[in-house]
DNA sequence: ATAGTATATTGACGTGAATCAATATACCCT
DNA sequence: AGGGTATATTGATTCACGTCAATATACTAT
């Protein structure tokens, strides 16, 4: 490993490190991208209280009452479920007319286990 | 409490049960909207690389330092930095020249905690 | 004072997310 | 077939966020 001469090196004053070589940092971007796309399907108000409702219900729930729980029209509706789906969090399933959401429970423990990974970094 | 006549409902299917009265959000909008602020501030790689470094080193970090570990501009540091401090994670101090930052261990650890609640809805 | 450095701020730009009206799709019923 | 309903999709709009060049600010050193 080669070091530069002192001079080369950008002047500081004695006990004002600076160029720390461990401020480094422990996960990569690639990691960082992952965790904060974990962080984000949560972070929206509708896909919270989507989750919330469905975590709550042992079986499925209609998409109307998903409508009528939320604050949004129903595209909105639909476009955010299409999110959670796409994300694995939630599995629909179609009855005649109307369609049925349940969470995956398996996907949501999960996602919850690499979130707590996370947050554990900074403990 | 007044119901309806069951002709003025829309109609529905036996057992496609609709309009479910349990289908409701244990979290208001103001809940959730505390509980998303939580996630964004969190949801961002820059924003998690710079916690990362800074919740691993027991004192302050330069933020000359911290530029150097992260794929982005001086500004963009110094704005992310920003927001950090404004929401209570991380303080600063400055020495000459130079700008030190330092995690809000006490802040920190609430956020987990509160984040930790959020998710122990949906479990 | 003057020059130089570290950090913060401003301002502009590009990009993507959120929302919803309008429309499409798929299904039921008569 | 034709009309009605539930959900999905499209397309347009708005808006917040992220980034950075340029500049300001505040300090150091000569």
């Amino acid at each position: 490993m080669i070091l530069p001469k002192l001079e080369e090196v950008a002047p500081r004053r004695p006990g004002e490190r600076c160029c720390d070589p461990d401020a480094i940092p422990s996960m990569s971007l690639a990691e960082t991208g992952l965790a904060t796309a974990d962080l984000e399907i949560l972070a929206h108000p509708v896909r919270m209280q989507l989750l919330d409702v469905l975590a709550r219900k042992e079986g499925s729930v209609c998409v109307c009452d998903l409508e009528a729980a939320l604050p949004v029209k129903q595209p909105t509706v639909s476009h955010h479920l299409k999110l959670l789906r796409k994300a694995g969090l939630i599995q629909s399933e179609r009855r005649g007319l109307y369609a049925y959401y349940r969470v995956d429970r398996p996907a949501l423990d999960a996602l919850r286990g690499r979130i707590d990974r996370y947050l554990a970094k900074f403990g």
